[in-house]
DNA sequence: TTTTAATCAGATAATTTTATCTGATTATGA
DNA sequence: TCATAATCAGATAAAATTATCTGATTAAAA
C-alpha cells in the first residue's frame, strides 16, 4: 500500500477543482458533484464540510443549497486543500520512516529526498486552480 | 492521512539497509532488528519473510537463526525494496486520484506531477545499498 | 404553513493497515 | 537426545481509513 494522499484529500482536491472551475458564485450540490466526479457522495459532503471551516468554500443550506467557491480561484493553491484535510507532515516526515529525520541526524537519502519533497511542495504552491479550469473540465468529460 | 510509503514499506527499507551495512554473509536475529531499529518485532519479522520470497535477503532457520542480504548491496536498489512491498503503483496513478489518468485523458497536473514521479522513481533506482552503509549507520546511532 | 431537497453532525459499518499472538518447525550445541 | 532460540505461517486483535446511515436542521417554493 503506497499512496501520496488520502482518498480524502484527492476526493476534496477533485471537489474543489469542479467548483473553481464553475461560474462564481455558482453553487453545487455534494449529489452533483458525487454524480459528475463518480466518487461517494456522502463522504464528499462530509469532506466538503470541514473545507468549509477552512474558509475554501462556502456552503448554503435548504432547498436550493449547496457548495461553492468561497474566493477567487487565482487566490487557491492545491497545497492549501492539501494542507486543510490531510495537514502538512508529509512535507516534513523521513521517506524512510526514520523518526526525528533532520539536518542534524539525516537519514541515508535525507538530501536527495528532501529536494524531491521540496519541488512537490512547491509544484503545488504554485498551481492555483484558475489556471487548472480548462484541463480539470477536459479531465472530467473523460469519467 | 498522507504517506508516501507504508509502514511496512519503511520498516522493510530500515531493516534491509541495516543488513546490507553488516559484513557479507552476516545473520542478523528479528529481535537484533527491532532492538536496533527500535521497529515492532514480530511485522518485521513477517515483513522480511516476505523479502525473502522476493530474493532480496535469505533466513536461516534454527538456533542462530536470522536474516541476511542476499545480493551484493551495490546490486540492490531502494527501488527493488518498494516494489516488494508496496509495488510501483504509486509511480503510475494520478495524484489527484482521477481513474485512467494517461497522456490522452490527463488530469490537470499531469505533466508537471508526472515529471516530480519520474524523479522520485530515478531517485530509487539510482540508490543502491552499499552507497548508504555508513550514512545508515550513523543515522541508526542517532534512534 | 407545508413540502421538499439540501446541509449538517454524529453514529455505524465495512475495509484496510498495523501489530501481536500462537503453535509448529528448524537447527545448533551440549 | 534434549534444550533452546530462532524462523515460519496462520490466526487474532487493534487501529486507522473509507464509506454509509440516520435523524435533525435549514431554507426555498408553493
Amino acid at each position: 500500500m503506497t499512496v501520496i494522499f488520502s482518498k480524502k484529500c484527492e476526493y476534496g482536491m477533485q471537489a474543489v477543482l469542479y467548483l473553481a472551475a464553475q461560474d462564481k458564485g455558482t453553487v453545487v450540490s455534494s449529489e452533483e458533484i458525487s454524480r459528475v466526479l463518480k466518487i461517494p457522495k456522502e463522504f464528499i459532503s462530509k469532506i466538503l464540510q470541514s473545507l468549509r471551516d477552512s474558509g475554501i468554500i462556502f456552503s448554503t443550506k435548504g432547498k436550493s443549497g449547496g457548495f461553492g467557491i468561497a474566493k477567487d480561484p487565482s487566490e487557491i493553491k492545491l497545497i492549501d486543500i492539501v494542507e486543510a484535510i490531510d495537514g502538512l507532515e508529509m512535507f516534513n516526515s523521513c521517506v524512510l520512516g526514520f523518526p526525528e529525520c533532520s539536518p542534524e541526524t539525516p537519514c541515508p537519502v535525507h538530501d536527495s529526498w528532501g529536494a524531491l519533497r521540496t519541488q512537490a511542495y512547491e509544484m503545488l504552491s504554485v498551481e492555483t486552480l484558475d489556471k487548472l479550469k480548462e484541463k480539470t473540465l477536459n479531465k472530467i468529460r473523460t469519467l
